[in-house]
DNA sequence: TATTGTTATACTCTATAACTATA
DNA sequence: TATAGTTATAGAGTATAACAATA
């Protein structure tokens, strides 16, 4: 006579389910949080790679840094450039690569979007204490660096430094 | 002069691609993991609730206990019934409903691929401390709960009991 | 030869709309 | 009228293959 809360309950013990769920919700609010300055979750990742950074980062560099395949942010500059966030414009050194800019608009966006994200993250986590907060950024850290190693660090980037 | 690596790094401090990275890098273990069986991850999550349940369960209450959609799981029930793991059969009761039930191959599939997913699941936390890996599920519970209320009980189910 | 950006294409996953049979 | 199952369709999101320009 198990009953319909206990059923759902049976999926809340799969590790599986309970990341799975907290990455849509998270994805959702994100992406709510960033409807008023016209931006997707995906793309403020990319503008902060370019903000991040003093040095000339091309399209595929970009691509390589957020996860994306090169193929996929051609869209998405595409999308960024069509709104005046950003500028392209050919290398100098290597008339290959595409370097991509923040324009003032850019970093305008930019500026208020991460606050905006910053304010959603705390919203997500406001219901934990503290220590647990800070707990769990900490172990999806040490996840990441174990398990994630192999997809974020592109083979055909340079090593680390130290 | 910010190198590569703290490029990466940048993106470890946001909530959002580290839970993302997780849900990911889980799922891709996890699908690894139940491959020998013939299962997909989702899969599993309907074996289960199938089975966890004296109850007959109509594919539209699998549907909603898994967060899918009822055409969804049309093409589910379709494969686990083509492999021979489930059988349909309409309510007597009612004869709109299609009652799935698992089959003994079905049982076997299940036992083993569950087997396979807490194996997965212990593989994905080796590099947690038992203590970090039980805080861990347990805050992903508290968000699930105060997140994804909405979404993880269906309107038209009745509510718990007590 | 190899790499960057680009385009076209395909693939996966999922949801929406509409139909049928039942209630 | 409303619901369950089904089908066809469409929409994200993303990856693969091929091509031109450049190294």
């Amino acid at each position: 006579m198990t009953d319909d809360a206990e059923l759902s309950d049976l999926l809340t013990l799969r590790l599986g389910y309970l990341v799975k769920n907290a990455y849509l919700d998270l994805a959702a609010l994100m992406a709510r949080a960033l409807e008023p300055y016209g931006v997707h979750p995906k793309e403020l990742g990319v503008l902060s790679v370019i903000a991040a950074d003093g040095a000339e980062r091309s399209q595929n560099e970009l691509a390589s840094a957020v996860g994306m395949d090169r193929t996929t942010m051609v869209a998405v500059i595409d999308d960024l450039e069509g709104r005046g966030l950003v500028e392209r414009h050919r290398s100098a050194r290597d008339r290959r690569r595409n370097v991509v800019t923040l324009t003032e608009a850019g970093a305008v966006c930019l500026r208020d979007a991460e606050r905006a994200r910053t304010e959603a993250e705390e919203a997500y986590l406001a219901p934990l204490d503290a220590e647990a907060a800070q707990a769990l950024s900490e172990t999806l850290r040490i996840l990441h660096r174990a398990h994630g190693a192999a997809r974020s660090a592109p083979a055909h980037w340079p090593a680390p430094a130290g």
